[in-house]
DNA sequence: TGTTAGCACTCGATTAACGTGAGTGCTAAC
DNA sequence: GTTAGCACTCACGTTAATCGAGTGCTAACA
């Protein structure tokens, strides 16, 4: 890290550049700064400190004749210990309880609105994990015909999953073979399950039902599956197209790249897999392990869904965004989502 | 519609003009398609008769001195009478059934992979509609407490849907009201309940069970949302930003404006929905009802959902949109899926 | 010693002028 | 009816000229 023994006077001048950047989108100069601020100071001591302060690494010159642009060290300074306090508006704020609030009677889909709201209220595009309850508690499974060559199977953790299975069961050998796995299966954990469980129901519940037993293998293989698959992260993205909106990616092609970037999803799960780091994080450029994203900034923030298990919410934009206003709005969002899930999943 | 009195060689020339365009997104020049062709005729020839064609209103001229461009009159005639039969791989053909019939397990899930494979297969936007089957039985209706606060409601029909709902109710009386809502709704159709029902249910039930009335009340609410709003269709996009590959939309601004068109499933729904008109149709330019999509051409076939519901695949292209190729892949991928729906999801 | 006015200089961006070439329409000859 | 030939048009790319925002440096000033 480069030292911190800037003059007041030098923080200010940076702060002023970066502000103005972050406003523009265009080099700043000396004149520009000097006008606009209140500190009384001519155009050409401006140069002399914006002069040091590109020697310093925070500013870079496009090149000789046009003004400075903040370098990712100086937005990581800013970041750190210059910018001001975002107040979001208490409208604003009001109106995400609700939302979200309104939502709580579907937890499923809570995260998605929580992505979705990050990035509405910074107007950059926003992504947000939705870990499934890694090792939760099957409390039911179930088996219902649906139609005539179709059986639902549905099984209810914390969550509920369904799967429609092709198979010719009739209602009585459902019902049956859900009490039958009810019995074995019901109170245990996802992790306690493995396949060799599985095939030891096969045999002991072979013969105890009129089912074909290759549609049993069938339907035990799916209960394993849908059981284990409860793990997988969920994962959202909300916005990507924001990036059009921002002069650094006009670029026609760069914009289609990172687009496809943000659709992947196992892309942006490694993006946003990290330690669960407690707080605000920012990525600025090349602080970013993707190449692709090496001239954006990532800022994200854990939340805890329930228990153990945290989610991760984060917003993806140019380096020159609102930091300030996207710091205050994840924080907001990861605080009340906090508040709602740690009331409503701690575990009965 | 104009005349189709056109000469076998006006036909030629004009096809070659189309599938020239179609294939460089540059206006084609005579001496190009005096070259190319098989046709012996001189450029200056293929000039007059090009003329011909601008008069008749089939091609149109960006500017003096510039080679011809399709008119929307152009693109329909070609679409009905010129184009050729484009010939899907068998590969593709072969694994296209394999990624369905795989899906087949998860019928919900069906659609969307529908959408991802006309995506694949043309490289345009897909869109397709995946109408919730609107009127049929209820099988089950089921409540589990998945957390202290939290109570699971689980309805199943031909689909199942599930909500979390915020109650403290202990599991045996969950058993006990979910028996008694089977009790009472299984068997119906949606239709067939309306808001009276379910306060009829209320007043019913009310002394029979242990539950906070007011909860009791959520509840039941909530059981008649979670089942009329089973009709509800759900719409998938897929590669929507496969616009910015094509120079007609260079243009950031507009590219944005449509990208944000197709992220508004309203939009949407209103773009797809029309006569269940069987076979495949096409929207070509200005055929098409919203502005913005003034210079794009959607193609769009229906698939049957079973009994009576039928759901929409659709593609979204540029106006030189490889039709032949589009036309062959919806028609492929929506006998696929009838093919398949109408043998697992009929009613049993 | 720190600040500032003044000035020469740099260099990207904008505009203008110009040549190039793909393409046309028309005419006259085949 | 077809085609060679030719004058004409006009978007596009290149080059040259101009402009101006911004810089660094120097010298004068408080």
């Amino acid at each position: 890290m480069i030292a911190v023994d800037l003059s007041d006077r030098k923080r200010k001048i940076l702060q002023a550049i970066i502000d103005e950047y972050i406003w523009t989108a265009e080099p700043v100069g000396s004149r520009a700064i000097s006008k606009k601020e209140n500190l009384g100071l001519s155009s050409a001591t401006i140069r002399n400190e914006m002069a040091d302060l590109e020697e310093m690494g925070y500013l870079v010159q496009p090149h000789t004749s046009a003004g400075r642009v903040p370098s990712d060290a100086g937005y990581r300074f800013y970041v750190n210990s210059l910018m001001q306090n975002y107040k979001i508006g208490m409208e604003a704020v009001t109106q995400l309880r609700e939302l979200l609030e309104a939502r709580v009677s579907q937890l499923e889909k809570l995260i998605k609105y929580a992505a979705a709201i990050a990035s509405s209220l910074t107007d950059y595009a926003a992504v947000a994990t939705a870990p499934k309850e890694s090792n939760s508690h099957i409390r039911k499974i179930d088996l219902v015909p649906v139609a005539s060559h179709t059986v639902m199977l549905i099984v209810v953790t914390r969550d509920v999953q369904s799967r429609a299975i092709n198979a010719d069961i009739d209602g009585e050998s459902c019902e049956k073979l859900s009490k039958l796995l009810n019995a074995k299966l019901a109170g245990l954990k996802a992790d306690d399950i493995d396949f060799e469980k599985i095939q030891k129901i096969q045999r002991e519940t072979e013969n105890k039902l009129s089912i074909n037993p290759k549609v049993l293998i069938d339907i035990l293989h799916f209960v394993y599956d849908t059981i284990t698959a409860d793990t997988e992260t969920e994962i959202y993205v909300n916005n990507a197209k924001s990036i059009l909106r921002y002069p650094e990616y006009s670029n026609v092609e760069k914009a289609e790249k990172i687009l496809s970037f943000l659709e992947d999803k196992e892309n942006l799960k490694k993006l946003v897999e990290t330690d669960g780091n407690d707080g605000i994080e920012a990525k600025i450029g090349k602080e970013n392990d993707f190449e692709i994203l090496q001239d954006c900034s990532l800022v994200s923030v854990n939340y805890s869904l329930g228990d153990k298990t945290s989610g991760k919410l984060a917003v993806i934009g140019p380096k020159r965004m609102n930091y300030a206003k996207v710091f205050a709005s994840l924080d907001l969002i990861s605080n009340e989502i906090d508040k709602i899930l740690g009331y409503y999943m701690n575990d009965g």
